[in-house]
DNA sequence: GCCGTTTTCGGCCCGACTGTTTTCAGTCG
């Protein structure tokens, strides 16, 4: 994964500390573009200018080269989004590590408002009218008027919308201990270069869900091998990703992140790895059957050792120093940590019927993908060259369609002129790399789809996805999907089920009809690999596989650093047992075209 | 606030849905 931000090591990052000032990264200069973009929706200014600061934001968050070290030399001029007056900000805030104009902006409303911009249904101006009106200045705040009848007073609010504030209140404190897993992996990563830095800890690894590859994570579980875990403690909690220390002990400690997030560090024994990485890694269910598989053999499984469960039973085998030792200690092959939820893993390592698990390395090229013809902030050939140094062999591209407009979607003529220039670039590249002309078509409510049958027969795929009308019975919106696989131009389904991971739950819609559907017509599912999606979830992988239904693992990239999510695909394809074998995009070029082909043949 | 230009200001992304209304404002994609 690309970083340009990333400092190697941390003595260097205390020394620049001392040397340039405040640490800026690209993250503090999107974050600030889009809050002054929020600050001036509260003060109902200029839209124009509030969208302005919004694609400066997203400019900056996709821009290939160092961007802070551009804005610190001042050298942002010439690109596209980037004004004299924002230009002029991000130097100001690389350089100094404040901004005047935000500073100013800011004092005008309490820190805690923008989390009222996390609540479905409340938007700017209702968030203005709750604050000037009520004082709402935090989702307490919003809670206590819905309750005492206050909100329900104000003009441009009834029964109906306080109910559903109250219910967008309810969803969030559900999820308020939970973080989607892109956000975990920095701080993962992070916490791990810092603790291999260390000299006395000889073993490091991540465990937890995150090692299991869950979409979301309630914490991290650090395990460190050491013989001195007093000295690796002190150091964790410490170290500069530390905002909070929860607990300190002699060979567990706990911090929180300045995002929340809580994080656990255990230390164990040269000899105890083994176990206490299979323990802390998990799932629950899958380590009770672990442990009655044990007793079975008549030996007790814990977290440090396997021992004998009475003086009866045969001595357990010795030298375990892998997890891959203790799993053949119990008659196993090895378990990816992907496949440990206790949903027949065990059954299957114990028949030699594991799955030899998709990896990044074997994707060849990847659809779905964004470019500036509609809601992208890459061209097609930079998409293109992104691809290329990333190894793949080919790139589809789906940009929109017309009815999503809010994406700049592209009407037939566009998309017949992007067709023909995807056709134009491809006689450009070698034989070792293709472009593919897609579009991700929208499903429109009654099933049909936003382009004519002959317009899609224009194209190498169609991904059809569904991005509007999610109040739909579940009935109803199960057939609109349904209808819209039938059609024999549709390669492959998009996003299933619509969810954004802790901010919209899926829209209602039978799953297995949809399976059933996909298998029934030859339609291949997508795996949507973008973090705030991992749509469809792991836990259908399994029935669309035995139904013969095919993956695509898709990033759905609006950048060219979009297609690094791709990592946290194939994280969820593993997780769903998948094989390169069902997944097309593992497929090389020259064999992938007859997949693409094959539906409408 | 950005862009493009017939160079210095006008245009910039539209439609569905919902709820509160009685003709429309706000939110969302």
């Amino acid at each position: 994964m690309r970083n340009d931000d990333a400092l190697p090591l941390p003595v260097l990052y205390i020394a620049a500390r001392w040397l340039i000032g405040p640490a800026m990264t690209r993250e503090i200069l999107v974050d600030v573009m889009e809050r002054i973009a929020l600050l001036l929706e509260l003060k109902g200014e200029n839209p124009f200018k509030i969208r302005a600061y919004r694609t400066g934001a997203e400019v900056v968050r996709g821009h290939p080269e160092d961007i802070v070290q551009l804005a610190r030399e001042n050298k942002l001029e010439g690109i596209k989004g980037l004004g004299d007056a924002l230009r002029d900000k991000l130097h100001e805030l690389v350089t100094t590590g404040s901004l005047g104009f935000y500073d100013k902006l800011k004092v005008q409303f309490p820190e805690s408002i923008f989390e009222l911009f996390e609540i479905s249904g409340l938007g700017p101006k209702k968030i203005a009218a709750l604050y000037k009106e009520l004082k709402v200045a935090s989702v307490v705040d919003l809670k206590r008027v819905c309750e005492n009848g206050e909100a329900g007073e104000l003009s441009g609010f009834g029964a109906k919308t306080v109910e559903k504030l109250l219910e967008s209140i309810s969803f969030r404190e559900k999820h308020a201990d939970t973080f989607r897993v892109d956000d975990a992996a920095t701080a993962v990563t992070e916490i791990l270069e810092y603790l291999r830095e260390l000299p006395e800890a000889s073993r490091v690894e991540v465990a937890g869900s995150f090692r299991r590859g869950k979409e979301t994570v309630h914490d991290l579980d650090f395990l460190v091998a050491t013989k001195k875990p007093a000295a690796v403690m002190e150091a964790f909690v410490h170290g500069p990703f530390a905002a909070s220390i929860i607990a300190h002990g002699e060979t567990k400690s706990s911090i929180r992140l300045s995002n929340g997030l809580q994080c656990d560090l255990r230390a164990v024994k040269n000899e105890e790895w083994a176990f206490a990485l299979a323990y802390f890694t998990g799932s629950k269910e899958h380590n009770i059957q672990m442990r009655s598989r044990a007793l079975a053999s008549g030996w007790t499984l814990n977290e440090y050792r396997l021992d004998s469960d009475s003086p009866d039973s045969s001595p357990p085998p010795g030298n375990i120093n892998e997890e891959r030792d203790l799993h053949r200690a119990l008659g196993l092959d090895y378990i990816d940590p992907a496949l440990r939820e206790g949903m027949g893993e065990i059954e299957a390592a114990e028949s030699g019927n594991l799955p030899a698990l998709v990896e990044l390395e074997n994707l060849r090229g990847t659809f779905h993908n964004h470019t500036t013809a509609s809601d992208g902030s890459a061209t097609l050939e930079e998409m293109a060259e992104a691809a290329i140094e990333l190894g793949l062999q080919y790139l589809g591209i789906a940009d929109h369609s017309k009815a999503s407009f809010q994406a700049n979607g592209l009407d037939e003529d566009r998309l017949l002129a992007q067709i023909a220039e995807i056709r134009r670039l491809n006689a450009g590249y070698d034989d070792g790399f293709r472009l593919f002309a897609g579009s991700e078509v929208d499903i429109h409510k009654d099933g049909s789809l936003d382009f004519p049958d002959e317009v899609l027969a224009e194209l190498d795929y169609v991904v059809a996805s569904v991005h509007n009308v999610f109040t739909l019975s579940e009935g109803e919106q199960t057939a609109r999907i349904i209808r819209a696989v039938e059609n024999p131009n549709v390669t492959m389904l998009g996003h299933l089920t619509g969810r954004l991971l802790l901010k919209r739950d899926s829209y209602a819609v039978n799953v297995p009809a949809v399976i059933d559907a996909c298998a029934a017509t030859g339609t291949i599912i997508e795996l949507n690999a973008s973090p705030w999606r991992l749509d469809m979830d792991w836990r259908w992988w399994r029935m669309a596989q035995e139904k013969g239904v095919l993956c695509s693992i898709n990033p759905d990239a609006h950048s060219t650093s979009g297609l690094q999510d791709l990592y946290y695909g194939v994280r969820i394809a593993r997780k769903g047992w998948l094989s390169r074998r069902q997944v097309i995009n593992c497929l090389p070029l020259g064999k992938v075209e007859a997949v693409l082909a094959k539906k409408r043949k």
